[in-house]
DNA sequence: TTCTTGAATGTGAACGTACACATCGCCAAT
DNA sequence: ATTGGCGATGTGTACGTTCACATTCAAGAA
């Protein structure tokens, strides 16, 4: 008299009790159009009955189509991502499509290749690559994927399936901005060194720089989080040979401006500051912040789309990068000298 | 002569380029321990020649083991369920697990249920709900769900399954601060009604002021935002019969201190704020905002263990509650008058 | 009536894997 | 030489579904 472990009815229980073959079951499932209207009913009826759920794994067994697309995320926390992987979720389910999330800890060859064989084993149809760092995008080249892929925010590494807002004229909106108000030095709180997206902001900071003939002290390397822009500040303004700052993104800049105010120094009445992303607290700093916004949703739809139109056959050209808009509020104001 | 689309290799396929039989190919990758050396070296190899990857659908219909952990959040890029995920995911890696998500983005009882629906025919051999609204909880309970899980941020609405921070803890400390500092007159900005967390804050708060003696406005209801606090603030302040706030969150006490600046009134000094979940950014608003910390990624962590423990017939009693933390920064000071 | 047609339904595979159960050597003990 | 045992490997089958093809049946055309 154990207790018997159910097992969840399949398909032929279905039929058997609703009196068809299981095959007249599986036309009911798929939307089959040669079914008696009679039939379905009482099919319906029974699978609502029962509780039945079709069994993915055999129906991908057999259709190879697991109608998942997998992402592959590194694991943070960060506003850009996350926003991103909500808006493909949302774009995928309305598709049809559901999502097989993995994230990497670490961003080593090993563990980058055990998640992508990970996804691929799943069957996933396509892949959405939000994983900026160099490595991964290297690593990414040397496995053989099958299926249409495209990443997200790495800039510059197009190899036709590179999908990103513009960081680079980003990156000099931003600086641009500050030369126009009069600023000649100014300096750059960058992100992580191996962060596409922050070497692309750093190059696009440079090249403005530059193409104003005016000169800069090295970035900062940091780790895009406020605690680092506060401790980068507070190390920067002992010398303060700069009336200027654009920050690698929201967080930093926000650290940087706690770092002023600590020194006793106004923003921007001292120092100007322009952050990156637009992250929707940052209008509500003390000052509101000038900033770059990127529209990451807008990033995870055009990636779905293009993903599922490449699946349907299509050409997929959909490669044009997304312009990244100045948004001017109260941390940029000319130098006070 | 059409292109003739390539059948990704199987077992079988493996097993015949290195001489030896499917079964044994299956047993060098479950690691069966009767293996010559020297065979199982010969599959590695056959394996990695040709970039064999283990279907995973076919897998799973055998062993009826998916491996994976279903999730199911609200659609949200707020930091604390993003945290949760990120910690659920690498503890789920860890274990060998790997992560299903799916989001809703309205909650009415048929997204719900499709959603869940979704996820147990992926298999899932547990689930972990991170969508605090009431009405979730609610559909929860209505369908038969045969696999452990667990919902998160759901204070008080504990059926034996669900796991958080003591969010009424925790507001009564933010609470009680304000009362310890001298406060008489504290309103509180709430977030959305149907929120479990929102309302759980709100008891708390209440409970408190209670306690004390005290008498308070009826609570603003919130959407959470940096926005929503802002033009909360706006609105309050035209009145400004209180001398102190407790905002459900870090971003509402943010738009909050926004208000109060450009009102110009001062933080402490003629207003204290206390926020809620500690947000990174927090320790460097400007004050840094004295606020309640919640550990997000512990919480994932421990909803992972405690499925895993039931998954292999433990009894599961994980259920105590999380203690939070009150974190004393710098924008509550004793009232002005 | 008989044949044709098409709608409605049924039957036999196949997908790729793991489990249960053989089978095959080979060595040590008898 | 025979037996027993065990390490190493092979064979049949099942998982739940869909696809390709077959069959049934009723209605209309000849």
């Amino acid at each position: 008299m154990e207790p018997e472990k159910v097992r969840a009815p399949n398909i032929r229980d279905v039929a058997a009790l609703a009196g068809v073959s299981y095959q007249t079951v599986s036309r009911v499932l798929n939307d089959s159009p040669s079914i008696k209207p009679s039939t379905r009913q009482r099919v319906l009826d029974v699978i609502a009955e029962v509780g039945y759920r079709p069994n993915q794994a055999a129906r991908a067994l057999v259709t190879s189509r697991s109608r998942t697309i997998g992402v592959l995320s590194s694991q943070t926390a960060h506003y850009g991502p996350t926003t991103s992987v909500n808006a493909i979720e949302q774009a995928a389910r309305e598709a049809g499509y559901r999502l097989s999330i993995t994230s990497i800890s670490s961003g080593d060859y090993a563990s980058i290749k055990s998640a992508i064989d990970y996804l691929l084993s799943q069957a996933v149809e396509a892949l959405v690559v939000i994983a900026p760092q160099v490595r991964v995008f290297d690593a990414l080249a040397d496995l053989s994927i099958n299926v249409p892929y495209v990443t997200l925010e790495s800039t510059g590494r197009d190899s036709g399936h590179s999908l990103s807002v513009d960081q680079v004229a980003g990156a000099r909106l931003a600086t641009k901005h500050l030369i126009d108000l009069g600023h000649t030095e100014i300096t750059h709180i960058s992100g992580p060194q191996d962060w596409i997206e922050a070497d692309a902001r750093m190059q696009g900071f440079l090249h403005e720089i530059n193409d104003a003939e005016l000169r800069t002290r090295a970035p900062i390397l940091g780790d895009w989080s406020a605690h680092f822009g506060y401790y980068a500040g507070l190390e920067l303004l002992r010398f303060r040979d700069f009336t200027a700052v654009f920050a690698g993104n929201d967080q930093m800049a926000l650290g940087f401006m706690h770092a002023c105010r600590e020194s006793g120094l106004d923003v921007p009445g001292d120092i100007s500051v322009v952050g990156f992303d637009d992250i929707p607290e940052a209008a509500h700093f003390s000052p509101p912040l000038t900033t770059v916004r990127q529209n990451f949703a807008e990033i995870g739809r055009r990636a779905v789309e293009l993903l599922l139109s490449e699946l349907s056959g299509g050409a997929g050209q959909n490669h044009d990068q997304i312009r990244p808009e100045l948004v001017v509020r109260a941390t940029t104001a000319p130098p006070a000298w």
